[in-house]
DNA sequence: AGTGTTTTGTTTAGGCCTAAACTATTTACA
DNA sequence: TGTAAATAGTTTAGGCCTAAACAAAACACT
């Protein structure tokens, strides 16, 4: 008896379907959080927009960030400063745009980064490991329906 | 090659997949969230745990409520004294142990949760609309793969 | 140039959530 | 019986996250 029993009593399959999906994505989510605390002494936010701030060598503005994560540029600037002030980014100011500056990972923060990315690979490969390569193919692309589904009815709500 | 290094270029999609299933989960999330504060003025949490009491109607004690829910207990109790306070759970005491108590569902509880489940049910009929019937199928079948196998896991890891 | 709107980022108040320390009670067992 | 360990629940300190209000700069348009 876990989460999944809350689902009502008639049973509607999209109903079912959601709570497993958020049950799983719970579990993996609970194990990646507590493997970041123990080996890294750190937290999913901060390992997220640092891993945002590696695929751009550039930096990203504040707001870039925010879309990406999908979270309050409030929340963006709290870690950010969390991050800044250990040294892990810096801020650029944006050439013709005194509001704006992109934030950058340092080479400490890159270097750092490169250490988590490396075992966070081998959590996630772990905690899917029950699958064969072909459900994940089919899990893949099924998700893809329903992100594709769902964000466009976010984007039309908006 | 390590066994990182082997892990990283050879599941690469394992770790596509999981941030593809935390995107579905976060969008879909969003959108009930936003829901249930605008049409009821609550949020998930609450309706969480009102979700479990609707389905034990002698109530549930801390820990049972804390263990479905996937959360701490010191986090029940808050969520839990909010309701209480609003009227909409209550407090039993277990008979022979003192330290214990059951939570369930008021009258008024239990009247304002089936006026929420009613519409939290069309919101989620919606997110996954563009999903066949078997597409649905097929992705149950396959989360729950995901499922046992992760959370084997996680119960050989405590 | 002047004025109103939009965009960028921050601050604030408050709820969620956790780990760890804590109290009170029950249970195990020598 | 006496005591140590386990269990039920709460409290505390702190990080995450949001919506809303805010300040500053850029833009649109006359």
């Amino acid at each position: 008896m876990d989460m999944e029993a809350r689902a009502h009593s008639e049973h509607p399959e999209a109903l079912r379907l959601w709570l497993r999906l958020l049950t799983c994505t719970q579990i993996v989510e609970k194990q990646v959080r507590t493997q970041l605390r123990e080996r890294f002494d750190t937290t999913l936010p901060r390992f997220d927009l640092m891993a945002q701030l590696e695929r751009a060598p550039d930096g990203l503005k504040m707001n870039e960030l925010s879309r990406r994560m999908m979270v309050t540029g409030g929340n963006v600037t709290g870690i950010t400063d969390q991050l800044a002030a250990e040294g892990l980014v810096d801020r650029v100011d944006v050439e013709g745009d005194r509001r704006a500056y992109r934030v950058r990972l340092t080479p400490k923060g890159h270097k750092a980064f490169q250490e988590m990315a490396r075992e966070h690979e081998g959590w996630i490969v772990d905690a899917f490991a029950g699958l064969t390569d072909r459900d994940v193919a089919t899990l893949h692309r099924l998700l893809g329906k329903v992100k594709d589904h769902a964000s466009a009815r976010a984007d039309a709500a908006a």
